[in-house]
DNA sequence: GCAGAAACTATACGCCGTGAAGTTTTGATA
DNA sequence: TATCAAAACTTCACGGCGTATAGTTTCTGC
């Protein structure tokens, strides 16, 4: 056993090159887009074989499941620490906030928002029960964070939700349920279609839907943010 | 000149060549969704050369390009056509008729909706303009006959907007503002912010972001709906 | 020092879009 | 009706892709 302990030293080279081909392949998607992502390229880039990349990745696939899990969980990291960083007093500063860390994400990675939305690589086939579980389950929680905010203000609007506890994934609500005791299902409903909102403008303008239309998107974004607030009936400080 | 007419024939023949290879590419599409439009795969189905190919559409990004036109217009006419039979003495009704009709189209063609509002296919280059500029008005002009039909009772929630003609596109105002003469610059904001209610529900269900948290899109997308006309203050008839 | 494992390369197969060149089919004209 | 150019189509080729198989180098633990 030397100082580094020579067993670990394959391993960290090891973990070193499987690091090293994770970010040659997002430098691709950044550069590129997701197409860009080829095992060819990744290898050409690294000065290796393509079939040398079979040692760290059983396939492209499963590389590319690895990636979308990496960048989604950086996207709810950027959320979470939005919403953690705004006033926790504030509802409608913090909705804000989370909304548009979630924008201005997808706006500075769009190739990343597509690998997680979108059709990531060509003939990529999702695993089952998606590729990054537990970081869509962490956006999802945290739009449940947004909607049990606005809750209180919110409820008169949904009366008479037909939503039930049965309609939901139980690996979310084991995260939702816990950490919201009193919220009823319609407020994790609320959540999800608050994440339509979201999702539906940002991914418009991402893909150049939305520029094709109107010059401000960002206007756009803002009234939608202005009038959800308002529609959740929250008081707006000030 | 025969009974046809001579110069007709090969117009003809062209014509359903033509028509065949996008009736095969979209059959493809449907069964192996939109990596599986290869110009070798279409002529493999038409017992063809893929080279033969090129005689009809100078690359296979125009053929995808024709491809978007003809589904997105597909998509515009199932829109219209569903505005157009609800009753226009009500909004509502109207309203719902449209939108239901929006997910129904994405739900039985799902890989048209990922062709025309996603990654269409790998290496896949739109246009200037889009790939399909007329298509895409279209549904934006239906949408703002929505924002034009809930005008009367939603306005007072756009009191402060910040919109501007100027905001829009030009070629959008060109169809829009004669079509609804009175209609100021926050309907069309409205028209828009509606496009991304509904797209961003739509196309979580689509690509099955929303399946792995809801077992019930279909409430959610109905009590999104019943929300939309409450919000916009549109009464409910009976 | 050496066996064995781990890391990597070489070669090959079948897919893809597409360019260049050659062949067949077709329809108008002399 | 024979002819000839244009149109339709095929053949061959190139480089790119994922990946399977087999072979080679390099490192580690005894």
């Amino acid at each position: 056993m030397t100082v580094t302990g020579s067993r670990g030293r394959r391993e960290r080279l090891r973990a070193e090159t499987t690091t090293e081909i994770k970010k040659v392949a997002l430098a691709l998607m950044a550069s590129g887009g997701p197409d860009a992502i080829t095992l060819r390229a990744i290898a050409r880039e690294m000065g290796m074989t393509a079939n040398a990349i079979y040692g760290y990745f059983a396939t492209r696939d499963d590389l590319v499941t690895t990636l979308i899990n990496d960048v989604y969980t950086a996207l709810a990291d950027a959320v979470d620490a939005a919403w953690e960083a705004a006033p926790a007093a504030d509802p409608a500063v913090r909705i804000e906030a989370w909304a548009n860390a979630f924008r201005t994400w997808a706006l500075v990675n769009p190739q990343g928002f597509r690998l997680i939305y979108g059709d990531p690589v060509p003939g990529y086939q999702a695993p089952e029960g998606g590729p990054a579980p537990d970081a869509a389950r962490r956006v999802c929680t945290g739009l449940t964070a947004l909607a049990a905010a606005a809750w209180p203000h919110a409820q008169h609007l949904y009366q008479d939700s037909a939503f039930d506890w049965s309609d939901f994934d139980p690996g979310l609500l084991d995260k939702v349920r816990p950490a919201f005791p009193d919220l009823p299902p319609a407020a994790v409903a609320l959540a999800l279609r608050i994440w339509g909102h979201l999702h539906g403008l940002v991914s418009l303008e991402v893909y150049g839907h939305l520029h094709t239309q109107t010059a401000s998107p960002d206007k756009l974004f803002h009234e939608e943010l202005a009038q959800l607030v308002q529609t959740l009936g929250i008081p707006r400080r000030r």
